[in-house]
DNA sequence: GTGAAAGCGCTAACAA
DNA sequence: TTGTTAGCGCTTTCAC
């Protein structure tokens, strides 16, 4: 790992009697190696527990075999989910990942571009850096943005809005609330806030509007539990809540029969993501279900492509916007097979 | 990132009309160089859009700047919050993080061999790696294992034996509980294991015995739901249940109403963690609280102290096993405050 | 205060 | 098939 007595090429070479570019030949699996040769340094690099230094070979060949991902915070069950999805893409390309969480910090630029200087490419969460500092950072290498959608960068997202008008509309038509109120509207989240457009889009479009502006928490359990105690303290329960994610349906879920108020007796919860509790809730939640693993191995295969072809000195990957589909899932939490 | 026309410090020397260990010095915020001179040489690295390679820097002082962390997974509350408490620490001492999953990989010491050559020391859930590779690794770097106790090797962790062995100990005393089960060992989850030791501890000290051995399904939520129905099916529901984690106990709390059996009234259940769900679940979750980012923290201190020690060529810091303490957490699941 | 030059550990032409 | 050699981009003595 560091530096200490670390045996190199060279030491092998000298004590395996064959030059430094066969032991490197060896330890690429260079097929152009005698049988006899390979043994030999083998049992070289065996001998002296010789393990090839990924600074050098990085330096020789101008690559890190890291993949970056910059996420807002490390917690909650969506992030892993991210995470997950690109780490297992990152692992079979032979590469490692690493990562950063931009909320508590302050110094989010450094952060970022120190981190797009040790790696092949980087893998951006929506909201977590500004405009700026992200074209910068696109011209400089391959780069995609995940769960946002910005001009002339290539984006990986969901319908945040889209998924989000149809799930309220579902409240709207189905069950015929009237008075609705969204949960958890964050400062920049930009998957958020289409979710919320969504939801307005859906009342504006039946002449309705939002009882209250959104109860504003932040996105987990936790912030779920906040809220539900501000809407019952308020006095003011309406007909449906329709959550930015699962985590906060989870909180308010959890949290609202305590208060008194019954789900989806009193009022409706949904949210978005369909993460592992939304099926194991009671009531269990109604959502928007969303390939977040897929999402996350996608953008770090797109990555790792843009890396490829990079050292291939062709065209760079046009910008796009790629819409993964999502799907309502109706379960009791809306008030449907309740 | 990628090599491709990027500047070097040769470019901005030639530009700035000086010499290539100035443009070093400034980059170093070396305080030998003058002010005018620093002044240029900032100039040309701003007009070329020099940005100092990792890479070269790394290989020239023989050090990554990378700490890595080997997980079991990615998912799961548990994993976030260590992986949260190592990041912060990496990012101060201006590290990042490097991460990787060892469950879902069939080349667990390869892909750990790996990171270990990509960084300059490796925070180890126990459980991940094998007992060899781990002492072979630490021969190799700094290594700090999280979560289990390992001879020779330096360890932080929790008393998951004598807790659990404690929180039993709550629903045999108080309660007066006769019947437990444990849910939830996990195949190479060291950490399980002692709570299921610390657990039949508990009982065999009173002379008593589990009624039934642990209901095995894996560590999250959706297993301990699918413990919950087969318990149910099973047609023996103990008075109590302890799980190996809230994660389980979460799973079982939301799953067993379902299936007619009331909680804590037909039957108690407690985990070990204190995930932020366990204040909320209800009823409330009786559990070992236990402060992860804080040991996530810690590794990541002791580890990039050990690097830092290395490169002075002093001793290297001596096998430990430091244990954080835990808190017993009662709340109402163990039928209490209920 | 600044520059010249020697590497850090490795790979990749190019020769042999 | 194998060896020689020149770097990859940076830091760091050691002179000046």
């Amino acid at each position: 790992m560091a530096r200490s007595s670390r045996s190199t090429v060279r030491d092998i070479a000298r004590h395996a009697g064959v030059s430094v570019a066969t032991v490197s030949r060896v330890t690429s699996d260079d097929p152009h190696v005698t049988p006899g040769t390979r043994t030999k340094v083998l049992a070289s690099i065996e001998a002296l527990g010789y393990r090839p230094s990924a600074l050098g070979r990085g330096l020789a060949n101008g690559r890190f075999s890291m993949l970056g991902i910059v996420l807002p915070g490390l917690g909650g069950p969506y992030f892993a989910e991210l995470i997950q999805g690109a780490e297992s893409v990152a692992g079979e390309a032979g590469m490692a990942l690493s990562v950063i969480g931009t909320h508590m910090r302050r110094d989010v630029g450094q952060a970022v571009r120190q981190l797009s200087e040790r790696t092949d490419g980087l893998v951006v969460v929506g909201g977590t850096v500004d405009g700026n500092l992200l074209h910068q950072l696109a011209a400089h290498g391959p780069l995609v943005v995940v769960a946002d959608s910005v001009p002339d960068l290539v984006c990986i997202r969901t319908d945040g809005h889209g998924a989000t008008r149809e799930l309220t509309a579902h409240l709207l038509e189905v069950h015929g609330y009237r008075t609705l109120r969204f949960v958890g509207l964050g400062r920049g989240s930009p998957d958020a806030a289409a979710r919320y457009a969504g939801f307005r889009e859906a009342l504006t479009e039946r002449g309705l509007a939002e009882v209250a502006p959104p109860l504003v928490q932040g996105m987990d359990s936790k912030a779920g539990a906040a809220a539900a105690r501000e809407l019952v303290s308020s006095g003011a329960v309406p007909q449906a809540l329709v959550c930015a994610n699962d985590e906060l349906a989870i909180g308010l879920l959890a949290t609202l029969p305590g208060l008194g108020v019954a789900v989806p007796g009193d009022v409706a919860i949904v949210g978005f993501d369909d993460n592992a509790l939304a099926s194991l809730a009671s009531p269990t939640l109604t959502t928007i279900h969303q390939p977040i693993q897929a999402i996350g191995a996608e953008a770090a295969r797109v990555v790792l492509d843009a890396a490829r072809r990079r050292e291939e000195v062709s065209a760079p990957p046009p910008p796009e916007d790629r819409v993964i589909p999502t799907r309502l899932v109706i379960r009791e939490s809306c008030g449907c097979l309740y």
